[in-house]
Parts: structure tokens; C-alpha cells; sequence
RNA sequence: GCGCCUGUAGCUCAGGUGGAUAGAGCAUCGGCCUUCUAAGCCGAGGGUCCUGGGUUCGAGUCCCAGCGGGCGCACCA
């Protein structure tokens, strides 16, 4: 690898100059005049050996010597950068690596092997998924996969908080709706659920079990009602998220830390470390001690926990389940609870900043610049579900990643709905397509293009195709610094600028133009080098959007405009 | 009031951990175009990087103080 000998050059060249521990950048110019690689090192060690950076340069090219690394030529320019321009073979060596690697270029081990896991989605079975989950599924699996490719072994956890109040609303409207449905006069309590879901669910009950319940109060009907309406949302909400292509490795029930004596237990152990006093009734955890804003009740004067304790058991059951890392996806609004978790964990000796959370914005669906609702089936907002069958699975999801979870996330549904290169994702995709057919007009299948094939990659000399090139060797650190980030967007970026890159290529080289530039050119050394670049994007961008959780189709089959539903 | 996030082109947003002339898509405008199948291609205009200080060779990026927006501050989850 040029790149790696360069550095190595350098390092060599800065320790005779008398730099202990030298270490040194290299980046991709922004401007292709600046040359194909280039170092700041000159002006960064300006202060360590007090000399002008402009002089360091000069000196370090002098002590250069590059030829084997495939450098064609150094120089000194700006306030002390050193441009290197690359001989063309040697930007081009990297082809040869994408078509070795091939579905696996990307990849790399930073992780170790070591367990992670990852818990999102997480949503209280209480009705269909909405909006903000779905960019919580997208971005849940992405990190997951993107620390699967980094060399993690990961695990995808979905935690339902099927105890508590919430569990009980619900139980009650459906209830209320089941009542309704024999003509008793039922009303849906204050904090219940208005949703078309609720009367479905009534409806079912009434299918299932007729009217044995109509005119019965006790708690034992309440609680099969409670349970037949958990089951029905679960069942929906992992059809919903199923059709969305995310699965999980583990379900895990709050009401199971109950059954499992592990709310008692942590309950116990906070004791025990000396955290814990009485106040008013209640049982009360000073997390102030760890840098809460106030002390937290663990339960309440009537007996019952709060949610926060059985948060906690949760977590330090993740410890001790050998989770040591733990990233956790949750909705910005759910915040405040991050400095409660950790410190109800520092109390148990955890450590600090133990588990990691990535926190998202919500989202906003907009047409022509003004907000839209449709939901039909939770009356007061708009599902998952509805969404991607507007749009469908690879947009929906596409769109949910292209945006730091910090920001707020506008959905945008004219483009959405748009199925040109405008729309980021079918751009991508045309992309990928577009490879494909080259192979198809060439009679052969892309496997064909093997590397190490007598392919002469240093005819592909053209500045497209450099950069092209270029980009293509970004795709592993790419991948490496979205999953340090924890962040997808950039992979979104990144497939965006190479899919820009490749269509800007592939249509320079339209034949009835600009045949000198064709993929499939008469010469067939050219023809041969340009199929080995046409695999190599067609590699990469395939492995991005399975990264992504989008699929790479090898032809695209225009769809007729979707249907207002 | 306190805490977290956020403010970059008309709009939606990037900006690789401090580097060269701040980028992309959409929209707008101007040229091409019937193809190695893709309602396409090429190009242009457009900026007080919220404001004011500070750190240094250099700041959209780091620090401080303001201003604007979002969210959170229950014996709810």
C-alpha cells in the first residue's frame, strides 16, 4: 500500500530529524491540483523544533526518497503542506485489494471480537410503532451492523416495558372498547388509547372469547384483557419491524426482572452500598452523589417501584450478562434518564459513562414544505408502517440514516415519492444498476472481472477516474470512523459522493460523445482495466447499502408512481 | 431558573476531531441531449458559518459570554 509507505518514509525521515515520536496524517486534498495525498507534519512540528514550516518541508523532501512507494512527485506548497502526486498504477493497486475482499471489503477487526450490545427500539407495547421509532430501528440496526463490520460481536436487544401504568391504561381502554362492542356503556379512561388499534383489538377479544367478559369487573378479566392486548401489539409491532427488515437477537420483558427477583435484588445491593435513605414514605437514591441534578425515588410511598429501578436492575443485568459495552438508541426526549441509569449503576460500582447512548431527534414528515399527518390506524400520529408503504422499505430507511441522529430529521416526501437521481437513494442505486448493465452489455457476469486478471490498471490515467479510484480507497476508513461515531450518515455521505463520482464517469465515457472514455472501449487492455474499476465501484457500493440494510438491486424496475392511498 | 441538543447558500443538510479558495442535494438560471437502458448530461449564480470576545502561525471546528430554536427537569414511563 502506497499509503502505508509513505507514512512509514516519513516517520523514518522525521526521527533522523530528530521528532521522538513523529506521528503523522495523511489526507485526501480537497482540490486534485493539491496532488493525491498530502501531510500537514511540516506545520504542526513548527513549534516543537522552532523552525518556519515552509523550511521543515523543504527539508523532508530532500531526505525523501519515494519511488518504490509509486510516488511520481513531492512538493512544498501553501504554508507547508507536502503534496504527493501517485504514479497512476499505484492509485490504481487498490482495485486489485476491492476485488480480493469483495463483499467483505470494508471490513476490519478494531473491535476484536469483543461483545457489544446494542438495545433500540425498545417502544412500550401500547400500540403501533411510530415515525420516531422507525428512525430508531434504522439507526439501531445500522450502528449494529456498521460495529459488526468493524470486528464486534453484536448483539440487537429489544427491552419491553410491559409493566406499570401504562400497561394498565391500556388495559382499560381496550376494556372500555370491548364493552362498547355489547352495548355497555364504557368510556376510555383519561390517560387511555384512542387508537382505531384499540377497538381492533376489542374486536378480536369479542371474536376470541365472545361476551364472557362483558360484565365482569375483576381484576383477574382485567388482567386477560391486559394480556390478550399485549400479545396482539407485540405481534404488530414485530410484523411492522420484520416488513422493516430489523430483528433482534433478544426480547426482553421488564415484567421478567419482577418474576426474576432482580428489581428486589438491585434494590438490595443499593442498600448495601450505602446510597439509599427513607423520606416522606418513599425509598430514595442519592444519584447526587454522581452527578444527577437531584436525588431520584426508587419507590414510592404506596410500595410501587418507579420506572427508574427497574431501569437500573436492567442495566446492571446487561453487566452481568458480560455486556461491559452497551449502546443504547432512545429518543432525545428520554435524556434526563441517562444521568439517573448512570448514576443508580455508579452506585453499584459500574463505571462511568457505562452503558454509551446514542440520541435522536425527532421526526417530521413534510410535502411541499408544510407538516403531513396520515394516520388512520393511532389517531393521534402517524406509523411506521404507514410510511414505508408510501415510500417504501429501502427510502423509508434510507432517509432515516442520511441525517445525524442529532439533528431533527425532515422527512421530505416529495422526494421521497421522487424516483430519479434526485432522490438520494434511487441515485445511489441507478448507480449500482448502472454497473451492472455494463457487464450485462458486455456479455458477461461481474464475477467475470477478477482481480489480478493481466488487467494494466495504470492505463486508467483519466482525472475521473482517479478520483473515482480515490474515493473507492475511503470506503474502509469511511466505515470505521461511522461506526467509532456511531453515526450512518456519513456512510449516506460517503455513497453519495462515489455514486456522484461513478454516474459523472460513466456518462463522460458516453460512446456517441466521448468514446475515448467508454468502459467497453475496442482496445482490449483499456476494456479490460476499466471492467476491473466498473467491479470495484459496483463492490463497494453494493456493500454500503447492505450495510445500510438497503437492498443493491442489479436492475432497477421503474415502479409506476405509487398510489395516493 | 437549571441541564442536554442545536444555529452553515432561498430550502434540507455535510464539514474526517485545528489546515490550503467553506461543500453537497433540492430549488433557480443557462446550455446540451435520444444513450455502454435508467424522466438524462454539463455548467453558473448564490455565504456576516447566529452575535461578541478569547486561545495561535492558522478557528465553521476549541474556550468564555450573550441571543434564537428543540427537548428534559414527578412518589408518570
Amino acid at each position: 500500500m502506497a499509503l502505508e509507505q509513505i507514512r512509514s518514509a516519513l516517520v523514518t525521515v522525521l526521527r533522523e530529524m530528530g521528532v521522538a515520536d513523529p506521528s503523522v496524517g495523511l489526507e485526501r486534498p480537497r482540490d486534485p491540483s493539491h496532488g493525491d495525498l498530502a501531510t500537514n507534519v511540516a506545520m504542526t512540528l513548527a513549534k516543537v523544533l522552532g523552525r518556519p514550516p515552509r523550511q521543515i518541508a523543504e527539508e523532508i523532501v530532500s531526505r525523501l526518497d519515494l519511488v518504490a512507494a509509486g510516488v511520481s512527485a513531492v512538493e512544498v506548497a501553501g504554508p507547508g503542506f507536502l503534496n504527493f502526486r501517485l504514479s497512476s498504477g499505484a492509485v490504481a493497486s487498490v482495485l486489485d485489494d476491492i476485488l480480493d475482499a469483495d463483499g467483505s471489503y470494508g471490513r476490519s477487526g478494531s473491535g476484536k471480537g469483543e461483545s457489544v450490545m446494542v438495545e433500540f427500539v425498545s417502544a412500550n407495547p401500547t400500540g403501533p410503532l411510530h415515525l420516531g421509532h422507525g428512525r430508531q430501528a434504522a439507526l439501531g440496526d445500522a450502528v449494529a451492523s456498521l460495529l459488526d463490520w468493524t470486528g464486534w460481536r453484536v448483539h440487537r436487544e429489544y427491552y419491553y416495558n410491559d409493566s406499570g401504568t401504562q400497561m394498565d391504561n391500556l388495559a382499560l381502554s381496550v376494556r372500555a372498547r370491548y364493552g362498547q362492542h355489547f352495548g355497555r356503556p364504557g368510556e376510555i379512561p383519561e390517560n387511555g388509547y384512542h387508537g382505531a388499534y384499540v377497538a381492533d383489538i376489542a374486536q378480536a377479544l369479542a371474536d376470541e372469547v365472545g361476551d364472557r367478559w362483558a360484565d365482569d369487573d375483576s381484576a383477574e378479566a382485567l388482567d386477560a384483557m391486559r394480556a390478550f392486548a399485549v400479545r396482539l401489539i407485540r405481534e404488530e409491532q414485530d410484523r411492522d419491524l420484520a416488513d422493516f427488515r430489523v430483528h433482534f437477537d433478544e426480547y426482553y420483558l421488564e415484567s421478567s426482572l419482577y418474576r426474576d427477583g432482580r428489581v428486589d435484588a438491585t434494590v438490595q445491593a443499593l442498600r448495601d452500598a450505602g446510597y439509599v435513605y427513607e423520606r416522606d414514605g418513599a425509598v430514595w437514591l442519592r444519584t447526587t452523589e454522581f452527578g444527577d441534578q437531584k436525588d431520584r425515588v426508587m419507590i414510592r410511598s404506596n410500595g410501587a417501584p418507579t420506572y427508574f429501578l427497574p431501569d437500573v436492575a436492567y442495566h446492571l443485568g446487561k453487566w452481568e450478562r458480560g455486556y461491559h459495552r452497551v449502546i443504547n438508541v432512545q429518543g432525545s426526549d428520554h435524556h434526563g434518564t441517562v444521568s439517573r441509569v448512570r448514576a443508580g449503576l455508579r452506585a453499584l460500582g459500574l463505571p462511568e459513562g457505562y452503558p454509551e447512548y446514542v440520541l435522536h431527534q425527532m421526526v417530521r414528515v413534510e410535502r411541499d414544505g408544510k407538516e403531513v399527518k396520515f394516520s388512520k390506524r393511532a389517531g393521534s400520529y402517524t406509523t411506521l408502517r404507514e410510511l414505508y408503504e408510501e415510500v417504501g422499505v429501502d427510502v423509508a430507511r434510507y432517509f432515516m440514516l442520511m441525517r445525524k441522529p442529532d439533528a431533527h430529521l425532515v422527512f421530505d416526501l416529495d422526494m421521497a415519492l421522487d424516483q430519479s437521481d434526485k432522490n438520494p437513494v434511487y441515485k445511489v442505486q441507478y448507480a449500482h444498476a448502472r454497473m451492472c448493465s455494463i457487464f450485462a452489455k458486455a456479455g458477461l457476469e461481474p464475477e467475470e472481472a477478477v482481480a489480478g486478471s493481466h488487467a494494466d490498471l495504470s492505463l486508467l490515467v483519466h482525472d475521473l477516474e482517479r478520483e473515482l479510484i480515490k474515493r473507492l480507497r475511503e470506503f474502509p476508513e469511511t466505515v470505521e470512523r461511522a461506526a467509532s461515531q456511531a453515526a450512518p450518515h456519513v456512510v449516506c455521505d460517503y455513497l453519495e459522493q462515489t455514486a456522484g463520482a461513478a454516474n459523472s464517469w460513466y456518462h463522460a465515457g458516453n460512446p456517441s460523445r466521448n468514446p475515448e472514455l467508454t468502459v467497453l472501449a475496442d482496445d482490449p487492455a483499456l476494456r479490460a482495466a476499466r471492467l476491473v474499476l466498473t467491479r470495484a465501484v459496483q463492490i463497494v457500493l453494493h456493500n454500503g447499502l447492505t450495510l445500510l440494510g438497503i437492498d443493491a438491486p442489479r436492475r432497477m424496475d421503474r415502479a409506476e408512481a405509487a398510489v395516493p392511498a
